[in-house]
DNA sequence: AAATAAATAGTAATAATTACTATTTATTTT
DNA sequence: AAAATAAATAGTAATTATTACTATTTATTT
């Protein structure tokens, strides 16, 4: 992959924050170091630097946020103001271990499993 | 809520499957009992049927599903078709159990933790 | 420095969803 | 049962997030 001053600025971007920006967001602050920039650039520049696992892809409602942390984590999110903390949970006891570290009142808890099922084996 | 044919006939397809439908698909089958009902129509309806608790709204990447199954559970996603199957896990050793009952092999447990953040204390 | 191909800006297109409005219809009132 | 009322509809336009397209620019190779 050739190097690209938009792309840099665009991870860089998202390597400086913890709020799981969009790419709206990304765009926006982008502009400020490259004001000709346009939004198919930071869509697409997303796309690759996921595709070579720079950055990670995760969906909250209907949009796309774009997190950086590569390892693996799950989120918290806050049911006012919509933001998403990383945690790295391993625990038993989920909702009384989360009260108690990060000061955050669970109300709900939705997973997701991936994987292959019975129709392809 | 005043009654209506059409809300009728989109809940019940909801209802009828467990295929976890989009709004697209339930306009296409809604059309062969109802020709003229509008997309519009299915939207506004899904709304106000999340909005009474008779069904739930599931997230799949950027597109909206409707469930009906108004019990607390969690899904499946395969990644082959891309199916949601319906589990209820009270478990500790998760992948094993999943794959011992649903013959469902895990590669990802994706987990979002609703609530409220230490902001709003 | 010239050649090459990947990346860009800018614009148009697409998909999912929401908003708008004149008309229809379920329900209430007479 | 007929008229009145307001909620719901069909159909269309608008919006939002994202992707596609294309002529031009730019990083890298020769």
């Amino acid at each position: 992959m050739r190097y690209s001053q938009q792309r840099e600025v665009i991870l860089n971007l998202i390597q400086s924050t913890k709020i799981h920006p969009t790419a709206d967001w990304i765009y926006s602050k982008a502009k400020t170091h490259i004001p000709k920039i346009s939004l198919g650039t930071v869509y697409r520049n997303l796309k690759k630097l996921e595709q070579d696992k720079l950055i990670a892809t995760i969906y909250d409602g209907n949009v796309a946020r774009y997190d950086s942390n590569m390892e693996k984590h799950d989120h918290l999110k806050c049911n006012i103001c919509g933001d998403l903390i990383d945690i790295n949970k391993n625990n038993i006891d989920i909702s009384k271990t989360i009260l108690r570290n990060f000061n955050f009142k669970v109300s709900d808890i939705e997973m997701t499993i991936s994987g292959t099922c019975k129709k392809h084996t």
